[in-house]
DNA sequence: TCATCTTTTATAAGCGCTTACAAAAGTATA
DNA sequence: TATACTTTTGTAAGCGCTTATAAAAGATGA
């Protein structure tokens, strides 16, 4: 029924380790062999034992995903890193598993991924972390991460409304004392500075309601032609409807860009143009990079900066 | 470091089948020696090598998730249900990897938890898998299933309107043909019969700009006090902004549910009155249910119908 | 040609656990 | 008290793979 490394190697005509060498260290075996060996996995359908693999090794084959921020599991940003670490643990027969700050113990496991850390908890869990780990979000303490260029992805949604003739740019962010935050805000104030307009910074809760209150109490100054830069596609939509609810034209009076374009986006109505983060790639990247730091014995491997893509749509042109 | 179970054996002066006896068939060992083993455990905090386990019995731990409607992985939906699954399986220490209708081999796992099956699909992919099944979605072929009752949720929206007095309730349908759909329609067809009204029934792309094209045509009739049932938040978010582009008050002149109660439910404006589905913890039901099945060697073990819930929001009560 | 070093291949042991079986202990029957 | 059971515990083997180490084969130089 399963064919083991012992078939393969007497198919072959060799011993098992030699099977093993052409498995794990192609280049430590004869050329001749290794062929021959490559000819008899294929020919008996061989797939090694992951599980046999893990004992030898030591390996528990669990990683853990430390959630260090609220996060409401419905949201479907999480739900998509969450999709993209399974894909690529999957990959290697790795199983997930979830830890947030309320468990008393990380457990056993062979590597850990985690996010929403704040400055504190670097030193009283981060540096407490026996196995190898990687952060999702950017850090300075010399951890591996995986992010996205959030300032770029700012600028590139502030230089878009720029660009459509609108000078009047409001900043809608959300108030956490998060580097993510931050780096947002630098970007849209740089672009501000660059172009010589005047700077509006508007902090609050990231919900579609809030935002829209406030949205409206702006739009109600009725000046002309103002452009809201969101820092989430929950916020723009709230100021979508407000705009809406005021009878204001979309996007020829008011425009609009979201950050995160995770599923959110598509069913606003108009359809919002956003700063779209490759959150399923970035898991998935989160994945790879902790295996290989595993495999390398917890080597530092450095960073992984992913791009945002600007998606243009009827919230900002017709 | 490890405690394994030789320590565990040695400490409490037994051998080892009598420590993996505890573990696995307690009632084969004698009270003392059971709890003699337990304090063992409990002194060197003993934690069972799922990996030796799994070798010995030839298991991969690993489960397929097999996927054969096309799925946007977008959508909150099934990044539930997904979770659901993971958090289901984690507690076993299994994988899980997905496969579509695309993949060539479902290759070698120690069950299957399938979605979006058609008819044909029993027959050429259903019945051909070795390992255990457990189905998402109703099924009269004898397959072991988790679902939700769509019926009786659809049932208690519409009796919801009903109850508000409108008299004038259109159904809003997905037109796809599977069990899912029909058993909503007929919770509706059934309560509008059972209070003598019109039965009228609209299918169309789960999209909400189609339903909100859908519903202005219907609107512009102005009759008064129009409710929609409607078989998806998506459907029911297009109704909404349908009935606000015209000036129609919510819920005063129109009244709106949706199903599902994922995540959009929550986002629109005015809040949507939807019928929940439990959904991750039908994903955890799955994967409990399949572990559960691949220890009993794939004995049958029924079905299990999770009880939806009615949610109340402003788009039906002020 | 033989000793010495390097490369290539094989042997043996064991990871932590369970299955199959054997031994020991306890219980009942005559 | 010996016999045949039943219950409880222990011994040995091995799941499929890898690490460590030994053996064999080639290559090098005197």
């Amino acid at each position: 029924m399963m064919v083991t490394l012992s078939d393969v190697a007497k198919k072959a005509v060799v011993s098992k380790m030699t099977v093993s060498r052409v498995i794990n260290h192609p280049d430590k075996v004869s050329p001749e062999l290794r062929e021959l060996v490559y000819k008899a996995m294929k020919d008996l359908n061989y797939v090694p034992n992951f599980t046999a693999r893990a004992l030898v090794q030591k390996r528990t084959q669990v990683i853990k995903l430390l959630i260090l921020e609220e996060m409401d599991t419905t949201e479907p940003y999480y739900m998509n890193l969450l999709t993209g670490i399974a894909v690529g643990l999957d990959k290697y027969h790795y199983a997930l598993q979830l830890v947030t700050r309320n468990s008393h113990e990380i457990g056993p496991c062979d590597g850990v991924i985690a996010t929403g850390m704040r400055i504190e908890d670097y030193e009283n869990i981060i540096e407490q972390l026996e196995p190898p780990v990687v952060l999702f979000g950017h850090n300075d303490k010399g951890y591996d991460f995986v992010d996205v260029d959030n300032e770029k992805g700012i600028q590139m949604a502030t230089q878009h409304v720029i660009d459509l003739g609108y000078n009047e740019i409001l900043f809608f962010g959300i108030d956490l004392d998060e580097p993510f935050m931050q780096t947002r805000i630098k970007g849209y104030q740089k672009m501000i500075e660059k172009h010589n307009l005047n700077s509006h910074l508007f902090m609050m809760k990231n919900s579609s309601h809030v935002s829209q209150a406030k949205a409206t109490k702006q739009l109600e100054k009725d000046e002309e032609r103002i452009a809201f830069v969101c820092a989430s596609d929950r916020l723009a939509i709230g100021v979508v409807r407000a705009a809406q609810a005021l009878g204001l034209l979309i996007p020829q009076q008011v425009a609009i860009t979201g950050f995160d374009g995770v599923f959110l986006d598509q069913i606003s109505s108009p359809k919002l143009t956003t700063v779209r983060q490759p959150v399923m790639e970035m898991g998935e990247a989160l994945a790879d990079m902790l295996l290989q730091k595993i495999d390398l014995d917890g080597e530092r491997l450095g960073n992984r900066i992913f791009q945002p893509e600007l998606i243009i749509r009827e919230s900002t042109i017709k």
